[in-house]
DNA sequence: CGATTGACGTACG
DNA sequence: TCGTACGCCAATC
């Protein structure tokens, strides 16, 4: 049972901080990767997400974008609709594959959650 | 065990 | 400003 890939701590810390995106907020890879201290990690981030699937609790890895807010983990999802589905669910708007309004929907891990 | 890939990002020309 | 190259590190072939 713990044969599973993302054993690691790195991994089970960037679910911690994708599951601490608020609804309705987006976050992407590279803010994540560097709030752990990996910011030229940003790719392990990515396949940890792949690893999420199945995980208790839910990992919301529809919150999380690139840089440029493309949804670019679409082709993941059980459907590549599927992933902008969850965010309009959420109120977030998407377009042709890429969140609206990303500066302000962008949720910064080392902003909200860095006390000062 | 070596080479390639990948849900990214930054550096450089 | 845009396009290309490289790094990062785990998983897969």
């Amino acid at each position: 049972m713990k044969d599973q890939p993302g054993d690691s701590d790195f991994f089970r810390d960037v679910y911690d901080v994708v599951r601490l995106i608020p609804y309705g907020r987006v976050s992407s890879y590279g803010a994540i990767a560097r709030y752990l201290g990996a910011a030229r990690s940003s790719r392990m981030v990515g396949w940890a997400m792949n690893a999420s699937h199945g995980l208790l609790p839910p990992v919301p890895a529809h919150r999380v974008v690139n840089r440029i807010g493309v949804l670019s983990g679409r082709h993941h999802f059980s459907d590549e609709s599927e992933m902008q589905r969850l965010l309009e669910s959420e109120g977030v708007k998407v377009e042709n594959y890429q969140v609206a309004d990303f500066e302000t929907l962008f949720w910064n891990p080392n902003v909200e959650l860095v006390p000062d």
